[in-house]
DNA sequence: TTTTCATGTAACTCAAAATATTACATGATG
DNA sequence: CATCATGTAATATTTTGAGTTACATGAAAA
C-alpha cells in the first residue's frame, strides 16, 4: 500500500508558516515539500475550515496561521485533514456470513480498536508548540555541533 | 490506500483448516476467500516456513494445521505472513535534513511506535484457540436462533 | 513407468488509492 | 484591467496488494 503522508506533510508545512511570521504563498510553501502548490492547497483547504489557518487570495495574499501553536492538537490537524485512515490492515468482508469469518473480525476489530484509541489520545495530547519547542532544542543542538567542529577541525574548511 | 487482507484472510483459512482436521488443498482453501489458490499458497507459505502448518505434494496431498491452535498467537500468524504493515500513515522523507521535518517525525514516530507496541502485544495476548472459541460460542448462538425462528414463525416456511 | 494431482514460485496483469499535474474559475490588489 | 493568489475539478502517474498464468517439482495411483 501506498502510505499516506498528507499528516507529517502538513504538519511539516505548518510549523515552517508558524515560524515564519507573516502570510506565506502555497507555490513558497510547495518548496519544503518539493511539491506542487495544488498539493498544499488540497490539504491546507481542510485546516481552513477547521479554522486552524487563514487563507487570502490576490496580492500579498497567502496562507496565515489562524491560532497560536500551543492552541492546536496533533489531533485537531489530523482531524481536519479528514481523518484519514490510521491502519494500513483490513478485512476482505465487512459482514461476513461466515461465522469463523466473524469472529476472526472481531478479534482483529477489538485489537485494532484499542491502538486506535490509544493513537488518537496520543494526538491529543501532543500540541504543535510541543513540536516546536522540540524544534527549537533541536536547532540549539545543531548550532552547538557546528560552533564545535568549526572549533576543532576548522582546517578541514576550504578558504 | 489499498489495505493489506493477508492477516484476516488467513485466519480465516487456517481455522477452517483445523476444523476439517485433515489435509485439505489449496484449491478447497481458495472457495473460502473466493480467490486463486496460488493466493493461498503464497499466505501459507509463510506459515509454512515458521512451522505452524505443513505441506503435502502430490495424491492426496495439501495443507495440514502442524499445531495445536492453543499453541498459535496472533502474533505468529502476522510475523509468519512477514509483518506486513500495520500503518496507513508514513512520512514523506525518512530521514530529513530539515530540523522541523526531524521534530514532526520524531513526534508522529513515537505516537505510532506506541501503538505498535500495544498492538503488538495484543496479538501476542490472544490464541487462535481463542478464536475458535468465540466462533463456537457463535455456533452455539446461530443454532438457538434458528430454533427459535423455527418453534415461533414455523408458518413462513415453504413445505 | 507414465499419468495425475498437488504444491512452489516467478512473471505478469489488474485494481485501488495517494499524489502530482493541468486547466480554468474566482477574487483581491496595484 | 492586468496580475497575483487561492479554489477546485479533471486527469495522469505511481505504488502496492491481489489475481492470474505458466511451468517446475515431487508424490501417489494406474
Amino acid at each position: 500500500m501506498k502510505t499516506d503522508n498528507k499528516l507529517s506533510s502538513i504538519l511539516h508545512v505548518i510549523l515552517h508558516l508558524a515560524e515564519h511570521n507573516q502570510a506565506m504563498t502555497s507555490e513558497t510553501l510547495a518548496l519544503y515539500l518539493k511539491t506542487n502548490p495544488v498539493v498544499i492547497r488540497r490539504m491546507m483547504a481542510g485546516l481552513r475550515q477547521a479554522g486552524l489557518v487563514v487563507s487570502v487570495k490576490g496580492h500579498g495574499g497567502g496562507w496565515t496561521m489562524a491560532k497560536p501553536l500551543a492552541a492546536i492538537s496533533l489531533q485537531d490537524v489530523y482531524q481536519a485533514l479528514g481523518a484519514p485512515r490510521l491502519f494500513a490492515q483490513g478485512y476482505r468482508q465487512d459482514a461476513p456470513q461466515c461465522l469463523i469469518e466473524q469472529a476472526v473480525n472481531a478479534s482483529l476489530d477489538s485489537a485494532f480498536a484499542e491502538a486506535e484509541r490509544q493513537l488518537l489520545q496520543k494526538f491529543n495530547a501532543v500540541n504543535l508548540s510541543d513540536i516546536a519547542a522540540d524544534f527549537e532544542l533541536r536547532r540549539q543542538q545543531h548550532l552547538l555541533t557546528l560552533e564545535h567542529s568549526a572549533a576543532t577541525a576548522p582546517q578541514t574548511k576550504e578558504e
